[in-house]
DNA sequence: TTTTTTCTACTAGTTTACAGGTATTTTCTT
DNA sequence: AAGAAAATACCTGTAAACTAGTAGAAAAAA
């Protein structure tokens, strides 16, 4: 065992994608990739027994929620650096994951390169995010400011309309006038500012509201 | 170069997927990964020069759809063997994937052992599904999703109508008479099996026609 | 309890969408 | 060159959706 490296575990369930990091990291003399886990389990058993510095977390794990895993390790083993990974970009998980202690997080498509020099860097005790991932959380930011709060009446009326229900017949099923089920399509479109039902469901999926 | 080698490439935007097959497939002689590319162009620029027998095609890419590509290999190659790769599975995208001519697919969760094993069977002429493709494919024959083929201008129209932009409006941005754009969300929403143009958008996005 | 929000309901008018046909021309495919 | 598929366009209705206001009752929050 070499002395004075960056001693690494990586978390994920990807063999391709562990084989990966192993690959691209025997470059770099200074990280070791100590072991390699595809579950949270094994991973917290391991660290019992060794000494870790930085902990490479897959967030979409299949068992245990990435998120979860993090707040455990920050708690009980406050000085690993946790660098979080992901495939895809939900600004919601990434906050959830600097809440609960992750020094850094990357989208998987970076660079070998890159993922050196975040481990590197959150080593040093500073943290990491890749360009990628602050441009998300910026625009998350923004986002927030036209946060569409919907009522629950109006949530209930937005499936109905997105199944392809008219005016009448959601008044019929909610016993309701039909003139109060056009009130709130207008407060939909008016406050997801869109023009029509069509662009509404759009947005109301994008938003995740359905 | 080594002679009687399945010449492998491969396409996927992740580097350490990348770094992570080209390790895998480097302990198999009888398999050489010749080439990874990040995205579609610089693929079938390669193809120009170079004999390939397997494309290992990631299906989840940044700026192609996945499908298409396949479908383009299979046409243009057709002698060239498609692995399909996604980190998830959705039925449909797989039975996009087979009919546009994919030999085999496979979820990134699998195995170095198993890559190479379906790398093999499908360069001698067979296909290979994974235990969990298999799965995902039996428990999707139940609900019977018809996918609709549905031509280029109402893609193109199906896009406009989703952006919430009107009839007469579409008309005029794509110079036709309203009547026709009329014609085609009629067709559209006829193939679809939907009610109307809110439904239309919500299947369209589920089929991720959008 | 007062205030605010939400849900309810209305009038009136305009625009767009949808149903059901038919039919010509253009563009692929064979 | 022939046939099929797609894109174009029209007609006649009816139904629904959207715009733009107002406003009382019920429920929730302060």
């Amino acid at each position: 065992m070499k002395k004075n490296t960056i001693k690494v575990v990586v978390v994920d369930d990807h063999p391709l994608v562990i084989e990966g990091l192993k690959s691209s990291m025997g470059i770099d003399e200074t990280i070791e990739v100590m072991a390699c886990f595809e579950n949270a389990e094994s991973l917290f058993a391991y660290l019992k027994r060794k000494v870790t510095h930085v902990v490479v977390l897959d967030v979409n794990l299949p068992d245990i929620n990435g998120v979860e895993v993090c707040a455990t390790l920050n708690k009980r083993y406050p000085h690993i650096k946790v660098l979080g990974l992901s495939t895809y970009s939900d600004p919601s998980i990434i906050k959830q994951m600097i809440k609960n202690g992750a020094k850094g997080y990357l989208l998987k498509n970076v660079s070998s390169k890159e993922l050196g020099a975040a481990i590197h860097q959150i080593h040093e005790g500073l943290s990491y995010f890749s360009a990628e991932i602050q441009k998300i959380l910026a625009d998350s930011i923004f986002d927030n400011d036209h946060i569409p709060k919907l009522t629950r009446r109006e949530k209930e009326i937005l499936k109905l309309v997105a199944e392809g229900i008219t005016t009448p017949q959601i008044a019929d099923k909610l016993i309701i006038s039909p003139l109060t089920v056009e009130t709130h399509r207008r407060n939909l479109i008016q406050k997801m500012g869109v023009t029509n039902a069509a662009q509404l469901v759009k947005m109301a999926i994008e938003q995740r509201l359905i």
